[in-house]
DNA sequence: TTGTAAGCGTTATCAC
DNA sequence: GTGATAACGCTTACAA
């Protein structure tokens, strides 16, 4: 029962073959082997059930075939979703997908990153949890190709693929200025990285070119999970004068703040906009009067692992190193604003 | 710049010992090694950021710390906490995970299934995506030990980790009959698996108890996303008479459902009561109305991971084999259902 | 067209 | 307490 493995050379012994034949036979080359060889070592691959031990092969080729993802939490349906596009791009090349979560703990990070090193990884994809250049430097000491996705880290010039955060944000506001809106609130993530960095400034931007003077109280920190929005829709709503829109930094906490809005007794859209940026959670079905930025996130992940393949087979067009993708206005709730309120 | 990796000889010779001496440090043993020789040793590791080739280990071992998991598609919150739970497990238990989706495709399951064999995984839990047992025979073959998760599979005796999907249907369509409804509609997969054909059974099984005679056009096929829920619903709301509740297979679905009713001018749950089995959409939030039979799906990945990884190391007492998760009720619309309309 | 053998970086079994 | 050396299963240059 627990009997040795059946190697390559089991197979050339049966077939009557050397064991280089079996190799040339298994790995379609690089040398000719007539077709009466092949078809003995072939019959013997069945017989035996033999299957390479792709271990043993890594090692003398001096390379693998796997891919290192690391993406902050697979609960988060904006990661899940680039986890499958990595996933499925990287099947259809034959490579495999090591998977795992950095949780946003830059240890964690780190650790896999050691990991994929010993592993041998062919390459990595990487969503930083954190600002800490050290996982990048150790992919580049050992000569292992990586994309940064979603978001960069301050002094590390690494091929990346982002999403124009700034624009999203932007573009989420100038539609509720162009509503009537004045009082836009923006829930913000609670602890800063270079895209909800980015969101913000799109938003003080959208303001300041519309003249609307920012007010540091309608920017107020939430997590992305629906209870986070929900909590902050709360606090916005008691704020004096209360905000006409809100717009979450992500769609789900947009989406909990919507519930707080409807908790309250008000109406959306008449009392109270919506706007989230990104629309994974599928709002024209759970909230269908809540407007969206959408963000690509299957893209980012299936066009992540395409660049990065190029990357390992020294093939990547140097204008496709840093790609930044646009996310995409989808307008739900065309409803004019509340007319001013007396303090307007 | 493109130089070779360094290797346990270079260490070896930048501290003046013996390869199998360096060995002997970065394992800890088995052997003895002087306080003197193992600081050396400790200094040239850290001079050349020395990292041990673990395929090179793997081979010499004949074993990996790596484990297969197959789920059918990560964009499904229920797979993607599963595949979290999983990954924390064994990241602590010092495995790495590799990730593959099925897309409920056999061929799919299949390929990976021989990757996993190929790269010598460790041990491989998996989400079945269909009755085929090729693929488990194919790990039986190897002795790669292996748990099968949420489903099981025709024919086949492995070790697993199911969802008593039985009681939780029962348990819903009980609810619903408590509160007094008699016409209670049911979404069910449009391709049955043991688990989808376990809560159609609980749904029966309820229904009869109660001595409510079953009616066919009552059960209707819908896929397990917001909108397939959302057209079942409507299916399900043309009937006549109509239904009073409607339970989904899964808690999209029954949110998509609970949509269509309130699209319809329909309230809930006054004029139709909605449960969802599974509660991962975060229903609180979402739909406060919505009562659901909520299944610990992330408590099922760690614990795969935790039993496989007792498995590998012969460990698993026999009890745990094959063990079965209760899911639980969570009430959210106490309302009793409107009175019964002119046609009963 | 085929066989032989070196070597990938480890661990483990010998000696010393 | 330490150093040589034989595997592990494969790819591939070199012989035949």
């Amino acid at each position: 029962m627990e009997s040795r493995a059946v190697t390559r050379d089991d197979v050339a012994k049966v077939a009557g073959v050397s064991p280089a034949t079996v190799s040339h036979v298994v790995n379609n080359g690089p040398r000719q082997v007539s077709k009466e060889t092949r078809q003995k070592v072939l019959s013997a691959i069945k017989a035996l059930d033999y299957r390479p031990n792709a271990i043993a092969r890594n090692l003398r080729m001096q390379k693998t075939n796997s891919i290192g993802l690391i993406i902050p939490d697979n609960k988060n349906t904006f990661f899940s979703e680039i986890a499958l596009g990595v996933e499925q791009v990287a099947f259809d090349s034959g490579y495999i997908v090591f998977l795992g979560h950095s949780a946003y703990r830059h240890d964690r990070e780190l650790s896999y990153i050691n990991m994929f090193i010993s592993q041998q990884a062919a390459g990595v994809i990487w969503i930083p949890g954190s600002e800490d250049p050290t996982a990048a430097r150790n992919l580049e000491n050992f000569n292992i190709p990586y994309f940064l996705l979603d978001r960069v880290i301050q002094g590390v010039d690494a091929p990346s693929i982002t999403v124009d955060n700034f624009h999203a944000a932007l573009w989420a506001v100038q539609h509720l200025i162009e509503l009537g809106h004045q009082r836009i609130a923006f829930i913000k993530r609670p602890t800063d990285l270079s895209h909800s960095i980015d969101r913000l400034n799109g938003y003080m931007e959208a303001l300041n070119q519309a003249g609307i003077s920012f007010n540091a109280s309608y920017v107020v920190p939430g997590g992305f999970l629906l209870k986070d929005g929900y909590e902050a829709g709360q606090k916005i709503l008691a704020l004096s004068p209360r905000p006409t829109a809100i717009i979450g930094y992500n769609d789900l906490n947009a989406i909990g703040a919507m519930k707080a809005v409807q908790v309250a007794g008000l109406r959306v859209p008449e009392d109270v906009s919506v706007v989230g940026i990104d629309d994974i959670a599928q709002s024209e079905y759970s909230c269908p009067s809540m407007t969206s930025v959408r963000i690509p996130e299957y893209k980012m992940g299936s066009l992540s692992a395409e660049l990065l393949i190029q990357l390992i087979n020294k093939k990547l067009p140097e204008e496709k190193r840093n790609t930044c993708l646009q996310g995409e206005l989808i307008v739900r709730d065309s409803t004019a604003p509340p007319p001013p309120s007396s303090s307007d």
